[in-house]
DNA sequence: CTCGCAATTTAGAATAATTATAATACTATT
DNA sequence: AATAGTATTATAATTATTCTAAATTGCGAG
């Protein structure tokens, strides 16, 4: 547990955030469920362990670890944004029914940005999937 | 213009809805101003030529569209939904700046999901990108 | 060690997009 | 023209997010 938290504590450091107990635990929270959770999700467990904690400091948290490349933010879904500790490139499916966000692998993608539109520089890629999943599919 | 608009009826038809002027109105804007519009922009326009005409109105007829197969929503950026009605497949660039959306050509994409999570179905593709566009990257 | 400052967190208000609701208007058919 | 079903409108309600100002925390200088 010790050792863990100091484990938290430097990959915080290793992008560049200052340690918090709020940050601490959400970040403990997003390495330890890998569900790509939305604010409400992440902030109705946490409050159990921190009665005091506020969902701004959720949102200010999650913002941050975006900013520092910590987390990515997923759109894959109409009026919530879902967050996802995994960074290297991959891209996602959601259940429309059950909700669950699986890990998509990409292979050999290629794009073309029409020249006349586009030769500057790109952030961020985002690669989405919506179906029903096996179990639902039925 | 008379020509455009019986082009526009059976266009709707096609897709199974029932043409409206309001309906043919958002579908005619769609088709001319391919700039993959959030609902505002849709609506600020032609609220000009039709006075009376609701947001909701704009709400109901893109999610008969979307349900109908003749536009896609795009989730390319957290807390809107913007509408495209070029449907093959293709993704897109969002510039951070200007937040003019790109068209972009996907080649040989080939995705793996998890076998043990996934045998369902897909119902959708998206793939978005956002970054700085050639003019704003200065 | 403790004081002061800056950063962080908190609570709650404000905002913005979307959805729901209920009344009105329209359309097609008889 | 009457009717039934559908579409549109106006507005209220909801939800996610952002903003704001006050309270709290924690670190560094003395």
């Amino acid at each position: 547990m010790l050792n863990n938290n100091i484990n938290l504590v430097a990959i915080l450091k290793e992008y560049g955030i200052k340690p918090s107990i709020q940050r601490i635990e959400i970040l403990e929270f997003l390495i330890e469920n890998r569900i790509h959770p939305n604010i409400e999700a992440i902030y109705s467990i946490l409050v159990e362990k921190m009665p005091t904690l506020s969902k701004a400091t959720v949102y200010n948290t999650l913002d941050l670890f975006a900013k520092n490349g910590l987390t990515n933010r997923l759109f894959i879904e109409a009026n919530e944004v879902r967050y996802d500790i995994r960074t290297d490139r991959h891209g996602h499916f959601k259940c429309e029914k059950c909700k669950i966000i699986h890990d998509v692998e990409i292979y050999n993608l290629d794009t073309e940005i029409n020249k006349n539109d586009y030769k500057g520089m790109i952030y961020a890629e985002e690669i989405n999937y919506r179906g029903l999943c096996e179990a639902c599919a039925k």
